[in-house]
DNA sequence: CTATAAACCTGCTGGC
DNA sequence: TGCCAGCAGGTTTATA
């Protein structure tokens, strides 16, 4: 769930309402979730940091501070990032809180308890964000740029998509849906697609990641927003997690097959387990 | 390099 | 209704 889409879409949010305001007490109810620095210079540091700029690397939500501090979040697989107005109930398996000096709050729930939080001096952001592949909503993100990356592996082509090192932000939805989107069968190697298929997937990559952004992600489970809303992605997806239910092109049921350790949802007539 | 499995965790679903 | 096995949006690390 939370993939670049949903995240994307909570930045947007918390850059229209809380920019500016200073997290004033902060609490840690599952240390773990703080990877680094220890839990108690965390809370030290953060005290009194005014939240300057919100931003997005990969799934990685950016909250830049004051004093040239950057708070890191990764939500993982069930966390969430809500704003709590002033008085408002704690949402359920809260892990970390911070209380903001105007009496609401920003709250990190997790059931799952892998996602995780870091604080990094600015200057040494880059060298924790130094990992990712490009971003496939930057305009530096071309089709030569695809297809350079496809050319250099013969690893399954969904496999690669799933590779933050390859290219940043695509978790097992979009996956599916950008390889579906283009006619591609997830098990083609990297390097064998045409070109013809290279430009497709390119633009299906980009154009389901907008339209996950423009319905505010995927809930699939329990991916919230900002303000505690569910997003409207799922009764758009085309193939994620509908199998044996026709594909909304073709009407040929959707198979469910395993990539890379992963469920992966196709339609076996518009995306052939060929080239051209 | 590539692939696979396990680990980190808990909740939910489906089968019996 | 109740119990249990298996599965889940992600990433890292160890092993082959």
């Amino acid at each position: 769930m939370p993939e670049l889409a949903e995240v994307e879409y909570v930045a947007r949010q918390m850059r229209m309402s809380v920019l500016g305001a200073r997290i004033a007490q902060i609490t840690v109810a599952w240390p773990r979730t703080i990877s680094v620095p220890d839990v108690p210079t965390f809370i030290h540091l953060l005290s009194g940091q005014v939240i300057e700029a919100i931003e997005r690397r990969a799934k990685v939500l950016l909250i830049m501070l004051s004093i040239d501090l950057v708070l890191t979040v990764h939500r993982r697989m069930s966390g969430n990032v809500e704003l709590l107005e002033a008085g408002a109930p704690p949402p359920r398996y809260e892990r970390v809180r911070l209380e903001l000096d105007d009496g609401r709050a920003i709250a990190y729930s997790d059931p799952r308890k892998f996602g995780r939080m870091a604080l990094y001096a600015g200057v040494d952001l880059p060298a924790a964000l130094a990992d990712f592949g490009p971003e496939p909503l930057d305009p530096e993100f071309t089709v030569a740029v695809l297809a350079r990356i496809l050319a250099s592996t013969p690893r399954a082509v969904k496999a690669l998509l799933l590779d933050q090192h390859a290219i940043a932000g695509l978790g097992n939805i979009y996956a599916d849906e950008s390889l579906h989107a283009a006619g591609i069968h997830p098990l083609l190697p990297a390097n064998s697609l045409s070109s013809t298929q290279i430009a497709a997937l390119h633009a299906a990559i980009i154009a389901v990641l907008q339209l996950g952004i423009a319905h505010g992600g995927t809930t699939f489970g329990r991916h919230r927003g900002f303000y505690g809303e569910v997003g409207h992605n799922l009764e758009h997806l085309r193939v994620y997690q509908r199998t044996g239910e026709p594909c909304r092109t073709c009407g040929t049921p959707i198979v469910r097959i395993v990539v890379a350790q992963r469920g992966t949802h196709l339609c076996p007539n518009c995306q052939p387990n060929t080239h051209s």
